[in-house]
DNA sequence: CTAGTTTTGGAATATTCGTTCCATAATTGG
DNA sequence: CCAATTATGGAACGAATATTCCAAAACTAG
């Protein structure tokens, strides 16, 4: 090695998530990532190949946000509280916080999942995390008595994991004030576990 | 007057809508739209001003579609049987079929709302048409002793609404061999209607 | 039939797109 | 300290972008 990179790789990475994450890979150019990173075209482009290049490698970092997501799910306490804190906490962010930026995953799988096999299965990926992180929880609430075992914890956090990327549709087109009838739907999901 | 319009207007929006609903709004060019419609750009541009106008007119033509599934709600028999349909009808569209282009408005909802203002306010409209759809449903459901009535009818209807927008990101990405993991989902929002 | 008006469709515009290139700078192993 | 190697960042590329323009065609009202 000859010279080493001049930029941090996670700063970079994350700049570029962020611009993804904000106008959609369409709505993003080149020129937005430069001004994003701070880098050079060549830089860029020696370092991650393309635009497409660039989004998968975005994308794969995003499933740190779901990491986190879990992580919140395993903290002490009740799994149905610990599931509404989650559900909550989505709300709150999409739809109260002037970004609407919702969730990158959710919003790969409209804007590229039908075209782009390769983002298909990254997005697949990135679900998977949170929906086996919800199965965990459901089955610690069955074993404590306060989620129903008529199904299995598995079918139970599919149901649970649907429900939450509808409120990530929602949340995009519920006006701020009109939030209490998402955690309305928050309170009929939560219901149907026990 | 001193000249009509060749073209039949509601063939064009429908090509218009069609490319839209294929490849977003940032995916799709002028040039796509002049390729689907046949016609010139000119004409194209001195009916409906922009592309953005052009989205608009399509995004407001596709609450037909919505329309469409509301008298599907409405023909005779069990409403929980119909609200089966019309859920196992989207997944079968969604996942089964090769083109993945999933709901407009879904689609719209995640890639423009949170810009476009004018966008938002067209996607509510299209939502809030199934939604009392839906609601209307649940009510009938609630008469004839099939669906519970603990919560009124709209709020168990914008749940079964958000399990609809849920399964239409999940269809994104699910294979379709795997398209019985969808189904059981739809099983867990009617059974939570009981 | 004619004058007036509108549509038509393709040429033309300036801008932006994603990507490549390259001279220069920086670093390291020998 | 001297090659050899790699990163840098901005210039340059052709293709594609959204939109405008306009001469010719087509219709209608009188």
């Amino acid at each position: 090695m000859a010279r080493p990179r001049e930029f941090d790789e996670a700063c970079v990475l994350d700049a570029v998530m962020e611009t993804f994450w904000r106008t959609g890979f369409e709505g993003t150019s080149a020129q937005a990532l430069v001004d994003a990173t701070g880098l050079g075209r060549g830089s860029l482009y020696a370092a991650y190949a393309s635009k497409t290049g660039l989004f998968e490698q975005a994308l794969r970092r995003y499933q740190r946000r779901a990491q986190d997501h879990v992580d919140q799910l395993r903290q002490p306490g009740s799994p149905l509280a610990r599931l509404r804190d989650l559900m909550e906490g989505i709300v709150e962010a999409d739809c109260a916080g002037s970004d609407r930026r919702g969730c990158l995953a959710t919003n790969s799988a409209i804007e590229m999942s039908g075209r782009d096999p390769h983002v298909a299965e990254l997005v697949r990926d990135n679900f998977s995390i949170l929906i086996r992180g919800i199965a965990e929880t459901i089955r610690r609430g069955q074993d404590a008595g306060e989620i129903r075992d008529t199904a299995d914890a598995e079918t139970l956090a599919l149901f649970v994991f649907n429900a939450v990327q509808g409120l990530r549709v929602l949340a995009k087109t519920t006006p701020a004030q009109d939030r209490a009838t998402l955690i309305a739907v928050i309170d009929q999901t939560l219901a149907a576990l026990r």
